[in-house]
DNA sequence: CTCATATTTCGCCACATAACGAACTAACGG
DNA sequence: CCGTTAGTTCGTTATGTGGCGAAATATGAG
């Protein structure tokens, strides 16, 4: 029961179902989610975090930088709250509307964004 | 998305993830959830309200009594997120204890059970 | 009609939570 | 070392939510 309601509490934000849904593309570091959200990175930060508790994120650092991605495995809990979501929202328009945003976001890197990751993207 | 949104809300509470979990027995008046959960009328009327718009449940009057039970036909997002209860809590210890106690309600009159609970409140 | 019963609505309080900015930590480049 | 950059943690504030009791509503009994 817990573990079902720390899930529950972690997708009753619609910006961390944004997120979720986002990372179905793909992983994306902080700086990338905190841009297609905008809202504070401290906020992005700690929304992460509980959906990392949840066990519906992990993590990956790489420098200085933090990449989130759906878990390749996690608890069937959280496996079936993300098959929901998937269900649920494919053809939802703030989240369509995302998945364009993200991928400007993904190009706009090479120019602004995160300045010392145009190598690694380039 | 503000149908799956309300759908989450909804569900990340304890007590109304009890309520349904309870409901998959079958119907249930009021006084009935109200005495499983132990909480005020109050309380659990607002609970039954917030499950019922996110048409996770749906009601019908019978003479003085509500009836709750869970719906034949709902939404997509609704159903998906029932099954999602169903395989995740089916044998979660609160879960299964709420279902023993729901069937020894069930034994006790009705109307009993009413007015037993008019007196202690008085 | 009036009274009792079953449920809902309302008003209030305590606590949880989402937001921000500031301060802190970690990693890289001089 | 130092400064810059990416993220996180902390402190604060505003709003949301769950709880209760009292009042309101609706129905049935007398």
């Amino acid at each position: 029961m817990f573990e079902f309601m720390s899930i529950m509490k972690a997708l009753a934000d619609p910006n961390r179902v944004r997120i979720v849904c986002a990372l179905e593309a793909g992983e994306l570091c902080v700086c990338q989610i905190v841009e297609m959200l905008g809202l504070a990175p401290s906020t992005v930060s700690k929304h992460l975090s509980i959906l990392r508790q949840a066990r519906l994120i992990v993590d990956r650092k790489e420098g200085r930088w933090m990449y989130y991605r759906l878990p390749e495995e996690t608890s069937t809990e959280a496996q079936g709250a993300l098959a929901l979501l998937r269900s649920s929202l494919a053809s939802d328009s703030q989240i369509l509307a995302d998945a364009v945003r993200v991928a400007e976001i993904q190009c706009l890197d090479r120019e602004a964004l995160c300045r010392t990751q145009t190598k690694q993207n380039a």
